[in-house]
DNA sequence: TTCAACGTTCAAATAAAAATGAACTAATAG
DNA sequence: CTATTAGTTCATTTTTATTTGAACGTTGAA
């Protein structure tokens, strides 16, 4: 009732197995430095180095992960917009292809991890204010270091952005 | 046969507890963005707020923290360029101080923790393209888009570094 | 030399994070 | 309407990371 997959494009389609599983091994060793777990960092590689876009389905196959774990993996990627989705032919199952402009996938790190962090730097260190009522001067200026720190770094990611650039 | 503390100065000697138990959670928080663990945020918060030199047995009793957990965490944060080694006045025991030059701090992270990873990198994609012998276009151009994002990470630290200047 | 203070190391215990899988909703085909 | 397929959620299990604490090396004082 369903073609697994069709080989009538004029490229090669052999899959180079080991290929494959160097960018998968390399992509879940990446994101542990961003902070994510590395079945994510898997399923990104997968559609990376993929011909094709993959549905959750494939994904469980290959990776041999529980579909809750593709599906929670999946939904994190398209958060930080690291995954596009693509109207497949068959039903309503959805395809994913990896995003690869490093511009988006900064963009959507820095939105979906770093901005939320400033923020909540911003309230504490106006908490650390108000509990320094007699202006003790060290303490002030160490408070006040930190929300330069947090100022300059507020700068920076819009730089960081543009150098990215393209 | 020691002073505790000498409560010699002109400023004032109070302690903040409130403001130093911010700082910390402040820190302990902060760090976790980085992937270093919460002990060594503690640390490195108590040191950053505290008005003078800590040594390990002040921040063990400080933070209710083993004694080995906090020899570790120190050794983490002498790796990172984080803290300062101060001789005190007492026998040999050793005292710290933070490093607060965003810029060492800064430094001392990407020396430690980014540049080894970039370095790793390398010689993955290096193995994915012996991996790629008959030169598939597919794969050939993904190898190549992950290898220009190797390369532009390592043209972006000096230039964040140079921003951070002072 | 012996003792005590200081710090480190590492195997084991504990805590935290991630993965699993069963129960669920929603949508479609028959 | 019912059965089937796709996908999600979340309590539980498993895995991984961190912390502990006892044993150990070192140094300096007595």
């Amino acid at each position: 009732m369903m073609f697994d997959s069709k080989d009538s494009e004029r490229g090669s389609t052999e899959v180079n197995v080991e290929l494959e599983e160097l960018v998968r091994v390399f992509f879940a060793d990446a994101v542990k430095v961003l902070g994510l777990p590395k079945s994510v960092g898997e399923i990104y590689g997968s559609l990376f180095i993929s011909r094709e876009p993959l549905s959750l389905d494939d994904l469980v196959e290959r990776l041999g992960m529980s579909k809750g774990s593709g599906s929670q993996g999946l939904k994190m990627l398209r958060t930080l917009g690291a995954v596009t989705e693509v109207e497949g032919i068959e039903g309503r199952k959805i395809f994913y292809e990896a995003e690869t402009e490093l511009k988006s996938l900064v963009g959507g790190f820095i939105r979906e991890e770093i901005r939320p962090h400033l923020s909540s730097a911003k309230v504490k260190i106006g908490k650390m204010n108000e509990c320094n009522v007699s202006k003790d001067e060290h303490y002030d200026e160490r408070v006040k270091k930190l929300d330069r720190w947090r100022k300059r770094a507020g700068i920076l990611l819009p730089i960081l952005q543009r150098v990215l650039g393209k």
